[in-house]
DNA sequence: GCCATAAATTTCAAACTTGAAATTGTTTTG
DNA sequence: CAAAACAATTTCAAGTTTGAAATTTATGGC
């Protein structure tokens, strides 16, 4: 009935395989910042976002950067300022528009976070050889175009 | 004060990489599932685990292939039951434990879904190389073990 | 200026997800 | 055999996530 098609096939096996490298990656990070630094991955996503726009970022790309919707965004960010961890004030120019940025407690606490990260996913994924290492960067770098 | 790590540096920017190229084809595939299928990722992942199991699988086994919890195992597997796309059994020998398998109907169901999933995935994924695909699923595989 | 349209964010309901606790059943061990 | 340890599943509360609808504000055309 289906012609079958040996290239979208190969495609959807290295999918499976995708999938299931990150989701295992995923769980062991949730659990080590759960237990070892009582936070969780979103949390720790947002942070990370506003760490490197370290002056504020709007809702909007908030969002954008971490491929989440506008709703899942408020909603994390509505419990990082409730923790004190983030902040947001509105624009001046456009009364739309809200800004996000770490508070200093919050980034006192990320910068804990992000070397403890950094530190994990390193021993996480220190079976890579340092060849395949850089093939899957590059590899990957070409897909996330567009 | 943390000595740089130049390697542990290199598997994060790999794994941030990673998670991007991840998220941004789930994503995707939630759009194409929702808009031209009326279902969910979950319940395809679900109905994919019991297709390729066809006589059944435990929850337990089921949340392990997915990497799912137990938790969520049993509540995507209640709304299929519902929608009767899958059936739950108890064990004869052990009354602990339950299969689950798919319908009649999820069957029939699954595999349209089957084929416009894969086609999606060839087009989702038509970019890359013959030889960037096979590079890719190799470091997959050896990173998957364990 | 006024109106339609567009944009940014929040709100909302439903679904998904987690991990811990509770339930029920099995096995091991004293 | 009884008790304890273990195992499979469900239940539960909290958090995450989505997409659609609602709200508020800006902008462009008239």
């Amino acid at each position: 009935m289906n012609p079958p098609d040996p290239m979208a096939r190969r495609r959807l096996k290295m999918w499976v395989r995708l999938l299931g490298v990150t989701r295992g990656a995923e769980s062991h990070l949730r659990k080590f910042l759960r237990v070892n630094h009582a936070t969780t991955l979103p949390r720790f996503d947002v942070m990370a976002a506003l760490y490197r726009r370290r002056d504020g970022v709007t809702m909007s790309e908030l969002g954008r950067m971490l491929l989440v919707s506008n709703g899942n965004a408020t909603a994390v960010v509505d419990r990082l300022e409730q923790d004190g961890m983030v902040r947001r004030t509105q624009s001046e120019t456009d009364r739309r528009t809200v800004f996000v940025a770490l508070t200093v407690d919050g980034l006192a606490r990320f910068d804990g976070l992000a070397t403890a990260h950094e530190a994990e996913i390193g021993k996480l994924f220190a079976r890579i050889s340092e060849a395949d290492l850089d093939t899957l960067t590059e590899i990957l770098k070409r897909m996330g175009k567009t």
